[in-house]
Order: C-alpha cells, then structure tokens, then sequence
DNA sequence: GAAGTTATTATACACTTGAATAATAGCGGC
DNA sequence: GCCGCTATTATTCAAGTGTATAATAACTTC
C-alpha cells in the first residue's frame, strides 16, 4: 500500500489555502457543515494538516473570520479621489459584486450567529465594526466638509450610524434575494436615500 | 432501576416547548450546539422524544425557523391607528426590545447563514422577508396619501427597500452592540432619517 | 549524494451526533 | 378498577466529530 504523492506548499501559502477553504466550507454548508475532514478535502490536503498549521479547529475557523472581516472592510476602505468621489464608490462599493454576492453574506451570518457563543469572535466582531463605521465617518466628515457644511462629530456620528445602516440593510437583502430587485436598483436606491439624508446631492 | 417520572403535556403543548428549545439553544450554543440532545434537556424530556413529534431534527429546525419569522414579522404588523401612529410605531417597534436583542439577532443569523444551504428555510425565508416589505410598503402608501402626496406603487417600493434596509441594518447594528449606543439613541436616528427620506415629519 | 528537517499522510481513539427500537408509565373510556 | 392507547423513557447503533500519534515523503544543506 503506498502513499499518496504531494508537494510542500511554499511558506505560509499552505495556511492562506486552508483558511479560504474553511470560508468555502462554512458559505456552501454551513457552520457545523464545515468540518475538519471536509476543509482538508477541499484544500486537498488530508485531515490531519489543520493541527499542523494551527493550534485548534476553533483556532483556525477565528482566523478565518478575520479574513472576512479584512475583504469586507479592505475594499470600502480603499477608496480613492476627491470626497464625493469617495463616498460615492463606497456606497457603490459595497451593494455591487463582489462585495455584495451570496457567498459574503452567508460566512457574514454564520459568523454573526456566533458573536454571542464565542467572545473571540464577538471581539474580532467589534473591531471590525468599528473600524468600518469609522471609515464611512470620516469619509462623511470630508464630504460634508468639501461641499460647505462642515458639520459637527456628533452629527457625523449619528449620519455615519444611519447611512451604515442603510448600506448594511440593503446589502443583506441584495445578497440574499438579488433577483428581487433590477440590476443597479439597489445602488440607485441608496444613492438617492444618501442624498435625502444628507441634504446634499452626490451625482451631478 | 426506576424509570424517571413524567406528565403528558397536553396537546400541542410539548410540540410547542420542543421549538421554544430549539430556539433557546440555538441563540445560546449556535446552530451546531443545538443538538438533539441538549435541546432535549433544555425542554425538560428525553432525546426520543423530539422524534415523536417531528420526522426529524431538521424538520423540527424548520419549524423554528417559522416560528422565528412569525415572531418578528408579527409585532411590526400588528400595528394600529392613524397612519402617522403606525409608521412611527413601526420603527419604534422593530428597534426596542423585545424585537431588537441579541437573541433576535442570533437566531436570525443562524438561519441566514443556511440560506445557502437548505432550500426549506431559503423559501422560509424568502416568504417572510416580503410580507415584511410588503407590510411596510402599504404602511408607507397609507402615510404617504394621508400626508396628502400620494405615491406611484413604484415610488412606494423603492421607499419600502431603502426603509427596510435602514430599519433592518439599525436593528441588527443595535442587537449586536447594544452598548455602543445611548438610550432611544437608533429609534430618533431612524426616525430622523425616515424623515429625511420622505421628506415629511413623523413626529409633531 | 547523504543526512537532517519537517510538512504531509495515515491510522487510531475517545466522544458526540441523529436516529431506530423496545419497554413502560400515564391517562381516558368503560 | 381494568384495558387500551400513546406519549415518554431508556438503550442501542452506525456514522461522523476533533484530536493525537507515528510513519514517511519531499525538500534543504552541506
């Protein structure tokens, strides 16, 4: 009986693998669907590797989450240009592929249903959340700024509260029923409620 | 050995703490902690008995599921008065207690998260998320005529999509961080905003 | 090309899972 | 008070779980 063949992964790519194979598990079958024995298939390793790489299961599925949170932020948080511009692709950002697909919502929700079990989670959680809000804050800031009506923190707080809301709200829902609405329905439909909310129009 | 003592619950009843169970451990474990049997305790019988009343354990997930959705969707349809009164209590309703907590929150996400996964709890799903919309949208139309500017069905959909992700964002925002937010602090930014969006006060 | 290192496989283990089965305790009808 | 029905318990089972351990194949270094 022989052994199966294989090659060594170059330096820390064998750990990128194993947690984006974790995200596929967890997003195509949920949470408890996503077992070790799975993941390894998937990263078309054997089982055994994970404790290889990481210290625990728990410890490797916390990683991943971190993961997400880090594609989810990165992208609306590199936004470029001048303020109008940058609020502008952030809303867009966020409601279009491939932040907003199936696949993101689901690993979002998992994880989300977790935050109350696991406090290594909740706190990967609240970072990430804050660190997003923030983000929308300070672009808010700019853009209230560039256009004339510099407003106060407070202020920027309760529209950065608001508007993440409403970003978040229709992200759920584009990512969970995108068939609902028309193509670019739903990036329409936040940039005419931003521009309600704020009092300021952001297309010209 | 004796066997352990026990009353037979009137019809309908176990049938009913069986869910209650689900849904407890659920919040409290996630949706792989949910076991049989743990679910079994937390209801005071054995575990042979959940398939007494249930073809199986995903059957009976199914149904808390159900039961989920109807809690959540009851409140905010149930709304009574003038039109002004219910779009305000609307709001209100879905972003104080008991729909906005953390076990709410848990458990919807436990359920999105297998959207993806399970075609029973996506049409689960699917159903419920438009009697909500739905509900809000007549809501919106009635306080739109009333406001005497009357709306196109298509005016009021879009209306309807944008408030349901504001209320839908804020309410999962407050659930998971409660503590980062003052008191009433997500019902005034939701109603402020509302009003912004319509362009019509709420409050007097 | 031989030796040493370690990433990877293979196998085993103790435990948990959902489900099936058989025994029995509670309860209604007579 | 006994009988029959069934809700409930107790026990068992096969499959699947995360983890531990030992063997080994691939690569590095000299």
């Amino acid at each position: 009986m022989s052994r199966r063949s294989f090659h060594r992964a170059p330096e820390g790519e064998r750990r990128q693998e194993l947690i984006e194979a974790t995200l596929d598990c967890i997003s195509e079958f949920g949470l408890k669907g996503a077992t070790v024995r799975q993941i390894a298939v998937r990263a078309g390793v054997t089982a055994g590797l994970v404790r290889h790489y990481f210290e625990s299961k728990d410890q490797m599925v916390a990683e991943a989450y971190r993961a997400v949170i880090a594609s989810l932020t990165e992208k609306a948080k590199n936004v470029a240009g001048d303020p109008t511009t940058r609020l502008k692709d952030f809303i867009a950002i966020n409601l279009t592929e491939p932040v907003a697909d199936s696949r993101s919502v689901s690993l979002w929700a998992a994880f989300i249903s977790q935050v109350r079990v696991d406090p290594v989670l909740a706190e990967i959680h609240r970072e990430g959340y804050l660190a997003f809000r923030n983000a929308l804050q300070d672009l808010l800031s700019d853009f209230l700024a560039a256009k004339g009506r510099a407003a106060s923190p407070e202020e920027c707080r309760r529209y950065a509260i608001a508007i993440n809301g409403l970003v978040d709200g229709l992200w759920v829902e584009g990512c969970l029923a995108g068939d609902l609405f028309r193509d670019g329905e739903l990036v329409s439909i936040a940039m005419a409620s931003v521009e309600a909310l704020l009092g300021l129009q952001i297309e010209e």
